[in-house]
DNA sequence: AACTTTATGATACACGTGTACCATAAAAAT
DNA sequence: ATTTTTATGGTACACGTGTATCATAAAGTT
């Protein structure tokens, strides 16, 4: 048609159905023509946007990051000015869970995605890196944060107990995508988990308690 | 050659090349040309002792799932008559972490297999489910067992701490194999996690140590 | 020795793939 | 009004894929 169309919205659109069909049938099946057939425009059309298959898909694995920050972002808004630091890694656990559609699009492509990583040089493997890093950096913060709120108990290990918390994160979400556990089991044993952040832990049993509040 | 070749030897000197593709260039990326070439014989030969790729696909997830048993058997076996509940507990989380060439593809090949078991019916998905439910159920009660022999608290809850336990495995797994997270670090993490087992956890927070009859 | 079964080789076929190339309508630029 | 640029449509090409078919050497069976 014309001359002028907003390139960034034409790509975003396009990137929807690359998630849309990536999510629908697999990443290993998604071909230029079924992303086309999706976003019902031509193969030319989205060649024209994304040069090569390889660049479609580092674009659908940035694209599924910042969807995913974003949705952290808004519920992480939603818990208001100064939310608790329970409620806070509460909030982040709800929001990776797959239970949703959102969400489980998300755990599938994210995890697809690292695999593919693994035997593929084309797609970058330092996302898997970065990503988790930054994440990780963030929930230590608030792991230091719970401590000196009174919340977590004072000898709590902040860097190591961000390393579990994150894994556990990922390891229950895994086992809800796969149908293993219930929704309700797994907001159940995170909540343990946060729970045994409270009181006494590590090191050397049978001591004293902290005393916090 | 012949008429009479050992139907299974064959059967698994293939699946031995199966597997050898599919954690080098990923699972997407197996071809029966490719496994053929890889075990050093035709295509036809190939056909003839899987009939289809969907039933070479699927015997190869079988035979993963064979594979990662008999190695967690020879690891608890080399634990000794009677090991430790904490003994046992860190020769699983040993098992599995991909360290190693073999724990690294299966570690690849079982997550693969899970999401491609999300999207294509032709991969049974309940392998996802039985084979966790019974990693479950050995756990839990190996928890039953540290309870009564004095290694971890009394009110620990056997069912919620075995779920944790397995997605944690899993979700530090994962960190390791994508480059996230180092060796040291997943086992130093794992061990924190074991030692909370041992100190008091959950429920209410300053409460009182435990009075349990 | 004649015959049958088994295991394998070679190959053809239809199909889906990513990519490249040519044409062209529509708008902008001159 | 003419020319140029942009966006898109259509299509061809080479290639890899799973599957099916035909042929045949080697061994067992009679």
């Amino acid at each position: 048609m014309p001359r002028t169309v907003d390139h960034e919205e034409r790509r975003s659109m396009i990137l929807g159905a690359f998630m849309r069909v990536a999510a629908r049938e697999g990443l290993h099946a998604v071909s230029l023509r079924g992303v086309a057939a999706e976003a019902a425009i031509s193969l030319r059309s989205v060649q024209y946007y994304f040069e090569t298959k390889a660049r479609l898909m580092q674009s659908g694995l940035t694209a599924l990051e910042t969807i995913s920050n974003e949705r952290l972002s808004a519920r992480l808004h939603a818990l208001g000015p100064s939310p608790g630091v329970r409620a806070t890694l509460e909030a982040y656990f709800a929001v990776a869970l797959p239970t949703d559609h959102e969400s489980r699009q998300f755990h599938l492509l994210w995890t697809s995605y690292a695999m593919l990583a693994m035997t593929d040089p084309e797609i970058s493997d330092r996302t898997f890196v970065d990503g988790p890093d930054r994440q990780h950096a963030r929930i230590a913060s608030l792991m230091e944060k719970g401590k000196s709120d009174g919340d977590f108990h004072g000898e709590l290990d902040s860097e190591i107990e961000a390393t579990i918390l994150i894994s556990l994160i990922h390891g229950i979400g895994t086992a809800v995508l796969v149908g293993q556990q219930t929704e309700e089991r797994a907001f159940a044993s995170f909540g343990h988990y946060l729970d045994g952040l409270s009181g006494q832990a590590s090191g050397e049993p049978g001591r004293d308690q902290q005393r916090s509040e």
